[in-house]
DNA sequence: TCCTTGACCATTA
DNA sequence: ATAATGGCCAAGG
């Protein structure tokens, strides 16, 4: 064999590195994390990421849709663990929704400008 | 090969 | 707030 580590394409690698740099008791979107891995309109690839890779211990519950609702479906088992390990970092969900003026990943960075000031 | 299906999104109406 | 459209693109029938 050649290295022994399975290749990872450049861009899965991209996205995961952005994935796991999204701080505890913070969220992001799909789109967002497309975007800063320099890929950007490719939204869809992220969600594809996260479930090939679910090997991986990833954040994945800090991931939702662009406008802070839970992409699974209400009711299913990921809706219901995603909720839970959400609020088991601070983050407030409700109606399967986050307040993303609140706790968005983009609100974080603007707070660490704002310090500078 | 074609068609459908998604852990999606911005825009337009 | 809901709905249609077009973009994106791998995987499975």
């Amino acid at each position: 064999m050649k290295s022994g580590t399975a290749s990872i394409p450049p861009e899965h690698a991209a996205i995961l590195r952005v994935i796991r740099a999204i701080p505890r008791g913070r969220v992001t979107s799909y789109g967002e994390i497309a975007a800063r891995a320099g890929l950007p309109r490719r939204a869809r690839m992220v969600g594809r990421i996260l479930g090939a890779y679910s090997a991986l211990k990833l954040p994945w519950q800090r991931v939702l849709r662009s406008d802070g609702r839970i992409a699974f479906a209400r009711g299913s088992r990921g809706y219901r663990e995603q909720r839970v390990l959400l609020v088991d970092e601070g983050v407030v969900v409700a109606h399967g929704r986050v307040d993303l003026a609140r706790y968005g990943w983009q609100r974080d960075l603007d707070a660490e400008l704002w310090k500078m000031a």
